[in-house]
RNA sequence: GGCCCAGUGGCUCAGUUGGUUAGAGCGCCGCCCUGUCACGGCGGAGGUCGAGGGUUCGAGUCCCUUCUGGGUCGCCA
């Protein structure tokens, strides 16, 4: 039968007490982790989110009756305990903050009873993520998961105070905005009031955050939820808060060197780690050359090599026409995997198939010096010498190589260069390793839809330097956009805004809008520039992203209080679920049934 | 939408080439125990082997379908 708290108030959380309350009178609460009954004498570790602390019962000290609601404890129970802080007489438990003291209890309230818990309340679960997120409730009570909450919330309380001492403002943007039919799936609000009208939830406060430096803001945060209709991974959910910023009157140089220091100070305050300034800073053509990706995990070597040079005019078809299509021939050393079982090997080169890949080059330098390849006999002693050289082949080594077009070599050698490095054991685990790409590309061309489109948002200004491009060339255009990567994870990005009104005509020119267009959908914007605007410049990191990646979580859900599955339901409160008919009508929506069976 | 992995008492798992009554540890319940802290001792309950169909004398095990969860490609300006 649950008791009242009345009269009882409490004085201090678990870990709150130390050898230094030795002799005062404390009232604890907090659940019953567990339960130890010697007969006369019965032990209870009491668990709040600070940790555990030892009660003691005794009848000496509790009376007869209370040794008796004592015996009735048991985990999850809710309970609140008044008794006096005594160093302990029995052996000090090294493994507790609390160990060398104890609570002699002399009185006791069953605040709430509790049914046993479908899975064990302890840190390092190893239950079914599906049961842990069914009850979510009862997952987040394990001090693992409390941990990494609790450092959530001193991360973003850590990124408030040094922004805010920065002289950014904390603006809130709507949640109920515009769609805007770029970019990812929105997901919509259907309008009441306007039948056939929808809202979407924002996929960033993009837009706004501009508009706000229209209006002399000059710099804004926010730490904001943004919402994305696509599928999930490991490190992505439909909803996710981004740290945003946007700063006026600043070039790219500047938003990072704020931001540098940002990080450094985060990552100081929050889990102790330095980060040396500046960060290092990469092109993306060199990441893409280097690392055959965007965001390269730095942590270790195995860079890609081009040698189309080397191998054009081989008698090997597979590379040279690649070459003669446009593509390239490029490849990562695996040093001292020569000896790889053919087994392995074949899965790499499924591995490679998944990425687009039509097939995988292989030539293992075996330690006599041999050779074992799957193209040696199509290229003369001297080409493969010249090959193996190219690649710094040495004895031992097993050479990878991708011929295509370069946007499917750098794909298949970029997501190769990991899975062997892991399969390697070769990632240091303990480095963090911070940096910027930057000089991203303007446009990309979209071959489903026959058109550019731009790579980080139709806003991004161009280099000063490929302003003349546009007209000539516009895929060539590099673009004043910047990432922050960390250990091979996009951690956040950003990019200097066009504030020119002919730069942004332009460029929505190269995406194929119409000045029509441009207007219906960014007309606010458009116009807002009209009434002077300030050049500036902003950035977002997925704050979900950083917190997992300085907890060593491996997945994003770890650091989300309420995740939501990979079909994007909740396990918990079964969302998305069907609605009454009446608000359906409210909505004037037709909801199609399924008429089948 | 494609590919891959997993699903056996409450939890985590074992279960051989298909073969008697499906096991273990933890947890749970009862009794005992005055210094435990992975407490201990004795006893006990608890399973449509994710679901449906098929092959077979016989299916946890083989086949098909399906559901659930995870990883990944596509997708994610």
């Amino acid at each position: 039968m649950a008791e009242s708290m009345k009269g009882l108030k409490r004085t201090h959380r678990c870990t709150e007490l130390s050898a230094a309350n030795v002799g005062e009178v404390v009232t604890v609460m907090g659940w019953v982790q567990k339960q130890r009954n010697k007969g006369g004498i019965i032990f209870v570790d009491l668990r709040d989110r600070t940790g555990l602390l030892q009660i003691i019962f005794e009848e000496s000290d509790i009376k007869a009756e209370g040794l008796e609601k004592a015996a009735k404890l048991r985990s999850e129970f809710v309970i609140a305990v008044v008794g006096r802080v005594e160093k302990r007489s029995g052996a000090v438990n090294e493994n507790l903050a609390t160990g060398d003291i104890e609570i002699r209890a002399t009185e006791l309230r069953i605040l709430s009873e509790a049914e046993t818990p479908p899975f064990p309340i302890e840190a390092d679960s190893k239950t079914k993520e599906e049961l842990r997120l069914k009850y979510r409730y009862l997952d987040l009570r394990r001090p693992d998961l409390q941990g990494k909450m609790i450092l959530r919330s001193k991360i973003a309380a850590k990124i408030r105070s040094f922004l805010t001492e920065e002289g950014f403002l904390e603006i809130e943007t709507p949640i109920l905005q515009k769609s805007t039919p770029e970019g990812a799936r929105d997901y919509l609000v259907p309008s009441r009031v306007h039948p056939g009208s929808f809202y979407a939830l924002p996929q960033s406060p993009q837009l706004f955050k501009q508009l706000l430096m229209c209006s002399g803001y000059d710099r804004y945060f926010q730490i904001a939820k943004c919402f994305r209709d696509e599928d999930l991974r490991a490190d992505r959910q439909p909803e996710f808060t981004q740290v945003d910023m946007e700063l006026s009157f600043v070039d790219v140089d500047d938003v990072i060197e704020v931001n540098e220091r940002l990080i450094q100070y985060v990552c100081k305050e929050a889990i102790g780690l330095d980060v040396q300034l500046p960060i290092q800073r990469m092109t993306w053509q060199d990441a893409m050359d280097r690392y055959g990706s965007d965001k390269p995990d730095t942590r270790f070597g195995m860079e890609l090599q081009n040698v189309s040079e080397v191998v054009a005019g081989c008698g090997f078809g597979v590379f040279t026409s690649a070459l003669e299509n446009g593509g390239s021939v490029r490849g990562i050393n695996a040093k001292g995997q020569a000896e790889m079982p053919r087994k392995k090997i074949d899965a790499l080169v499924e591995f490679a198939k998944g990425y687009g890949a039509k097939g995988l080059a292989y030539l293992a330098v075996l330690p006599d010096g041999s050779y074992k390849s799957s193209f040696a006999k199509f290229m003369t002693e001297d080409q493969l010498k010249a090959l193996v050289e190219a690649m710094q082949g040495e004895p031992g080594d097993l050479l990878l190589f991708a011929a295509d077009k370069n946007k499917v070599v750098y794909n298949v050698l970029g997501a190769l260069r990991l899975e062997v490095a892991a399969q390697m054991g070769i990632i240091d685990e303990d480095k963090f390793n911070f940096l910027w790409v930057t000089e991203f590309p303007l446009l990309e061309w979209d071959e489903e839809e026959n058109r550019y489109t731009a790579m980080h948002h139709p806003f991004t200004m161009p280099m000063d330097e490929d302003l003349a491009l546009l007209d000539t060339d516009p895929g060539k255009v590099r673009a004043k956009a910047y990432d922050i990567v960390l250990n091979g994870t996009e951690l956040g990005g950003g990019s200097v805004r066009i504030f020119q009104s002919d730069v942004q005509e332009k460029m929505f020119e190269c995406l194929g809008f119409s000045k029509e267009d441009a207007y219906n959908r960014f007309g606010f914007l458009l116009n807002a520039f009209k009434y002077g605007v300030p050049p500036h410049a902003g950035l977002a990191y997925g704050l979900d992203r950083l917190v997992m990646l300085l907890v060593k979580a491996d997945s994003i859900r770890e650091v989300i209080a309420f995740p939501k599955v990979k079909d994007a339901s909740c396990l918990m409160t079964n969302a998305p679920d069907i609605v009454d008919d009446k608000q359906l009508e409210e909505l004037m929506i037709e909801v199609v049934k399924n008429t089948e069976e």
